[in-house]
DNA sequence: CAGGTATTTAACTAAATACCTAAATACTGG
DNA sequence: CCAGTATTTAGGTATTTAGTTAAATACCTG
């Protein structure tokens, strides 16, 4: 189901990528490279994995690529984190 | 910081752990191993990486050992993405 | 269109993860 | 105390992940 979504923000450095983006509404690899140590390739594999699991989104325009936060799919983690923490929706179901 | 949590729930078999428990309180590893393929000593090794993170906890009584959510832990990450989504926060930091 | 900048893809390596089986530990009841 | 049950630890393997460098692609400007 929302396993991409799990992996990408198990990761220390694609959280600070959401932060930033976060901070900054859009931004360019480049921009975001200059935060990190490792290099534009790696940089370009977590972009990959971010917009797989659509936690953000990309704009071509020229010469640069845009990103930007998408919000919306925090809404599953959110709604999974209820259903564990949430004591009053006890399902019943005798899964043996 | 909480980077265990992350990790620890980037599993979806720590996920489905994590619901057993929700739905069933407190459950023996043999009891949440009934709802898995692998072995009683995979499953340990998940329990153990829930333990670190303390996303569960371990009370031994006797032959058995009963493990329960610790819900509160929960907390850091709704924190968290509160932080990435909430428009309203933005912090103004010249990271460069 | 040639050179330059921005970004991604490819091919690779090293480290981490998820699993296995077998052995060790801890407890219970006869 | 011995045999049995429950759980964890140890040691090993296969897969995945995060990073590398080098090459490819895409666009811009002169």
């Amino acid at each position: 189901m929302s396993d991409s979504f799990f992996k990408a923000i198990a990761d220390a450095n694609r959280r600070k990528i959401l932060l930033l983006l976060k901070k900054h509404i859009t931004l360019t690899p480049g921009e975001i490279g200059q935060h990190f140590e490792f290099s534009g390739a790696a940089l370009s594999e977590h972009l990959k994995i971010l917009r797989t699991a659509e936690l953000i989104y990309a704009q071509k325009r020229g010469q640069y690529i845009y990103y930007s936060l998408n919000t919306s799919v925090f809404e599953d983690i959110i709604s999974w984190i209820m259903q564990v923490i949430d004591k009053s929706e006890v399902q019943d179901e005798k899964t043996r």
